[in-house]
DNA sequence: TAGTGGTCTAGACCACTTC
DNA sequence: AAGTGGTCTAGACCACTAA
C-alpha cells in the first residue's frame, strides 16, 4: 500500500492536472488538511514537498502553496547562430533569436562580468590549452524580466580577444553584434560548432543564482566554436533552467561507407 | 541560519565529494547519528533524503545508505545513425554505437512490444497524420545489464511498415539491421532527421519503469526521421535516465544572407 | 530474526509574508 | 499582529533486506 502522503499527493496532483486547481490557484493550507483528517502536519507537509519536487506547486512561507504556471518551452535551433544576425544586422544573435521565437520583443536583462582566469580542466580541454593557462571568461546571467533563465560563460584564448571589446567589461552583449561579431572583426570568422548537453540536479549555488523552484533540473550545455581551419575561438558553458528550454537539431543521416574500412556487401 | 538537516547534509556531501566516503561506501546509520547528537531521527532522515535528491546516495530499507557510483556518461553523437551500420553491416545501429563508445561489447537487453494504436496529438504531429489515426507503435525498454537506461518508442504509418518485419512482434531489434534496414528494404531510405530534447522530472510511472534513483531527472527525446523527399517515416520518443547520457551535435554556422531579405550593410 | 530505512503522530516553536 | 509554511523532537510502528 502506498504511504498516506503519497495518496494525498497523488489526489492533489490529479486535481491539478484536471484543472480543478488552475495555475496560480492556492492549495488548501496544511492545517486545513490536518483538521480534515488527512494526517498529521508532518504527513501533509511531506505530500506538499512531493508536489513541489514534481514541479507542480511552489510553497512560500506566509503566502501559501500555489499551482505553478507552466512556462512555454523556448525552442533553441541552430538558426539562432545565423551569421546574418550578427554579421550584417545590428541586432545580436540572442535578440534575433527572441524575435524568431515569436515572443514579444523585449530586451533581455543580462548581467555580464569579464575576468581573467586560470583554465580548469573542463575549460582547458574545451579551449585546447593546457590546464592552468590564462584565459578570459565572460560570464552572463540572462533573465526573462526579473526571473533568471540561464547562465552562459564564454571562455576565450587571450591572443584572440586581447584589445577587443570583449575584454571591455561594459555591461551588455559585448557591444554591437555580440561576441561573434567582435571575433569576426578581429579576423576570426566562426565556421562550425559543437554542442554537447546533459541534464542533472542543480547545485545549491545554482538553485540560488537561477532562483530555481524545488525539484527543477538544469541542462548543462558545452558549446565549442571553431573557425574554418579548426581553431577553437570560443568555448562556452551554459546552465539552463530545464523547464524553459528545448533544443532542436536537424542533420543528414551520415554515411561513412566510402571513407571507412567497412566491407561493401553489395 | 541554515536548518540543522541542511548543515548535516552539507557536511556529508562534502565528505562524499572529498572521497572520504567512496562510491559504494556506507554512510552512518540514521540511528547512529541520532545518538551522536545530530538531531532526532526525522531530522537525520531529512538530511539523507536531501542527499538522495542531489543524486549522491541511495538508501535502501534493510541495507543502509550507500554512496552512489558515478556512471560514465554515454555520449550520443549523430554517428550512431551511420548508414554503414545498418545498411551494409550485420549489426544494428545501437550495437555499433555501443562498440564505438568504447565499452565492453555486450548485447543490450531489450524488450520490445509492437502494437497498433491511435495517434495522440504528439505522435500525430510528429508523424504528420491526423489525431486519432491508426498507427504502429514499437516500444523498447533498453537495459544495461539489469538496469534500465531508457525507453524508445517508434511510431510508423501503417502504409510504410505493413507486412514488414517491424510489425512482427518478435523480441529483438526488428530483425537484422533494425528498423531503418527494414524501411530501406521496403523502399524508404532514410535521409535526414530532426531531434528535439528537453529535461524534466520523471512521472511516477517512469520512476518505476526505469528504476530511477530518487531525484534523477529524465531527458525526453523526440526524433523525426525523413526520406529524401521529406516524407516522415518514423517518429520516436525516448525517455532517458539523465545521468547516463550526453548528446553531441556538430553543425556548420548557418548563413541565410543570400536567401532572406536581410540588408547587406557591406 | 536482526537490522536497516520509512512512515506517522502530537505538539512546540521558528521564519517569513502580508496587512 | 495574524497567518502561512518549515523545522524539530520523542517515540511508536511498519516494510524491506540479508544472514
Amino acid at each position: 500500500m502506498a504511504p498516506k502522503w503519497r495518496d494525498l499527493a497523488d489526489r492533489l496532483a490529479e486535481q491539478i492536472r484536471n484543472g480543478e486547481y488552475e495555475p496560480g490557484a492556492q492549495l488548501p493550507q496544511i492545517r486545513e488538511l490536518v483538521e480534515a483528517g488527512e494526517g498529521s502536519k508532518a504527513t501533509v507537509h511531506q505530500a506538499y514537498k512531493a508536489l513541489e519536487a514534481e514541479g507542480l506547486v511552489t510553497s512560500t512561507r506566509g503566502h501559501g502553496t500555489v499551482v505553478r504556471p507552466r512556462t512555454p518551452l523556448k525552442r533553441l535551433g541552430i538558426a539562432r547562430y545565423d551569421k546574418a544576425k550578427w554579421r550584417d544586422g545590428d541586432e545580436v544573435a540572442f535578440i534575433a533569436d527572441r524575435v524568431a521565437s515569436g515572443r514579444a520583443y523585449k530586451r533581455n536583462e543580462q548581467t555580464q562580468t569579464v575576468s581573467r582566469e586560470i583554465a580548469s580542466s573542463l575549460v582547458a580541454e574545451g579551449l585546447g590549452v593546457p590546464v592552468g593557462s590564462d584565459i578570459y571568461a565572460r560570464a552572463r546571467l540572462v533573465k526573462e524580466g526579473t526571473q533568471p533563465t540561464h547562465t552562459l560563460t564564454s571562455y576565450y584564448r587571450p591572443e584572440h580577444v586581447e584589445g577587443t571589446r570583449i575584454v571591455d567589461p561594459t555591461p551588455g552583449p559585448a557591444g554591437r553584434g555580440g561576441g561573434y561579431r567582435v571575433l569576426y572583426d578581429a579576423g576570426y570568422e566562426i565556421d562550425h560548432m559543437k554542442e554537447a548537453l546533459f541534464a542533472r540536479v542543480p547545485t545549491a549555488e545554482e538553485v540560488q543564482l537561477l532562483q530555481l523552484p524545488a525539484g527543477e533540473p538544469v541542462v548543462e550545455l558545452h558549446r565549442t566554436t571553431y573557425t574554418a581551419d579548426g581553431t577553437v575561438v570560443e568555448f562556452a558553458v551554459g546552465i539552463h533552467s530545464a523547464s524553459r528550454f528545448a533544443w532542436e537539431y536537424e542533420f543528414r543521416v551520415p554515411d561513412s561507407a566510402n571513407d571507412t574500412g567497412a566491407e561493401d556487401s553489395a
